[in-house]
DNA sequence: TATGAATGAGCTTTCATTCAT
DNA sequence: GATGAATGAAAGCTCATTCAT
């Protein structure tokens, strides 16, 4: 509760949120990950809060509302960051080859990536349902995030650090490889054992190099 | 609906299913894949398969019931087959190499793929928050699939073809490679154009050489 | 009750419905007319029809469709054919003067009339408010009336019975004064003592002659 | 919005409301008038008049509260001056002619009738529902109208102005007619297309002469 | 005095499930 | 087996009213 308040400030701080907002924010979030947005009621999300019925009502028009009301802030304040700052840093050269910066940014951001996780499972649940989420999704995150992302990844390729593909199909196998990782270890199959270090250290060695042995 | 019956034969022919049977599955197929499970009502499901609700109910004890006679059979009688016996054709030293493999494997079966996305679908929804079918899939999919994998692997690691590296971790690389394409392209972004057989070609390659280059 | 069961014999009987349909017409007919529509509740209905809340939405969508299912047949098989058949009747001589079809009519039907109140007194309170029923009753009720009205009214200022007003000028002074006097008798002042026969006698008296003395 | 603030001013100007009390007595008689009591909220009718919705009912203890104080001045000190000062003035002799009168009454007020017809139209719709609005309509109006009237149409029978027939039916035959006439003009058919001089002329000799032709 | 966030009772509506036919 | 009317619990949502500020 205290970690995910830590996420929510970050997320919604600019906001003026009331005590009650803050609380019915923290249970959808809740509640949502855990249940998926159809499954939840938003008299198990109230109650979760510690606030009437009502007040969800008041606050958010419908439960829909409620819904694009968690992930929308995301998209915009939260994930598009994250990369464009961490590929902004890449052109500063301050990590001399892909697979730093590959662990920088997994590893210094494992905390928020795993405080974000319960939104992010909204957030890739609902998408495919919602059609609202979808184009938000892809114009906020998708259209921002590769069009920052074609310069840097060009100027690897001119360094020659990384192999000629489009920049789009090395954003989506990139991205794909951290999101499959964070799916597996903390949704499919939390329950198994993990040696995280290892097995990030595993996917960026991966994502270099593929799984073929070099002679 | 012509295709998906085809898919239907090859998943549920061995029951004898009534024509009925075989209506409500279908319809009950393309209404969760379409709205997600919690968010599909059993009269719109009747209505789709032209049958009276209370039918449904004779057949299947609750909503919960046609949701695992769906998605159970497909563990057991699809997904695990198709890898095995793939997998046991490269033991039987079909494929010379790894990328023949995938490539293989990929175009060989992509209409089927195609075709099981619903259900695939369904099955990714619906395991994060269905506690009997994460059993299910722990046990037939993943328990199989990774136990016959491990001495393929090893053999093609024995031959210096892949490199060293747990059989697990292996089996995971690939496997979010392959779902995580088939997300991307029919699930998250169908309305953007992909060019099918270069994409397949890329993640292949992705997988076997990874995105560094080589000097 | 009994008495609401004939009308709705008349009102109805082409549809076949069931017996609780049946029951849920004559409580929302009985609830509407002594609440309004907007003050009237479902639960309250479906309480005085002896059936279950769900049982009313099975078969109206929603609680307006369920004013709408009550008014609407009235306006097409009752009130229109009410006036219509008599002023035919006009029109066959069966009554030599005005005010022996106007006694004829209210006398006739005025059994008819009081067991209608209920739902008069609904479309009354609620044609102000709701656009469809005023459109319906506009296009059904007005229209018909006043077309087959014209002539019959013609004949009469033909044969010097009338006074020379345009025709939609007496019919609605005339209906004017016979839905005034149903409200004033059972809507505003049901407590009061009322002399029906003598005050029927005074409003047709009043029709034909007025209140100015003749010398 | 003008218009009815000048209502406003003869209708509450004696008691001293703030501000906003008069922008929430506005507020409310349009609100009401359009939706009907029970069909308004009060969050509508604050918003309507730009104050917050506990102002509301800092003024008026509840809902039902606010409609009282809109319906009750209306009845004591709106319709019966209406009426009586006229039939005063016709003692006074202003008028020779039963037909000047009504003509005067309707003609001179006809700016006020129709800019109190929002309220009018709540009374109407509101008496039937409201014991306690029917109890003061009858104390308040009722009684002191048909009391006033008595005698001035006693007066006018004994110049051989009106047919002998009780005040209390020759007053509810004239207002009937008045009112049916605004009803039918202002909120049944307002669409249409009407000649007001005229179809007030034509009540009026309707009223004194009746349909039936005189030889 | 005025505010508006908060309430909770009650509303309309949905829906999985049952059962007489 | 198949039907679909009926159910009633629970869903999403509204709203008059209260109260701390």
């Amino acid at each position: 509760m205290i970690e995910e308040e830590l996420m929510l400030q970050q997320l919604f701080d600019e906001d003026k949120l009331t005590d009650k907002q803050k609380k019915i924010i923290t249970a959808a979030i809740e509640t949502f990950s855990e249940k998926g947005y159809a499954a939840s009621s938003t008299s198990e999300i109230a109650k979760k809060a510690g606030v009437a019925e009502g007040t969800i009502f008041r606050h958010y028009k419908t439960k829909k509302d409620l819904l694009v009301s968690i992930v929308a802030p995301l998209m915009t304040k939260f994930i598009a960051p994250l990369v464009v700052k961490d590929f902004n840093k890449l052109l500063d050269r301050e990590y001399e080859t892909v697979e730093e910066f590959l662990r920088a940014t997994i590893e210094n951001r494992r905390d928020l990536l795993i405080r974000m996780l319960p939104v992010l499972k909204i957030m890739l649940q609902e998408i495919p349902f919602q059609p609202e989420l979808r184009a938000q999704f892809f114009d906020l995150v998708v259209k921002n995030i590769f069009n920052s992302v074609e310069k840097v990844i060009k100027g690897y390729q001119e360094k020659g650090l990384l192999i000629d593909m489009p920049p789009e199909s090395i954003a989506r196998l990139t991205i794909t490889n951290i999101l499959g990782f964070l799916f597996s270890r903390y949704i499919l199959f939390p329950q198994l054992e993990w040696d995280d270090e290892l097995e990030i250290e595993r996917t960026i060695q991966f994502i270099m190099h593929g799984l073929g042995k070099k002679d």
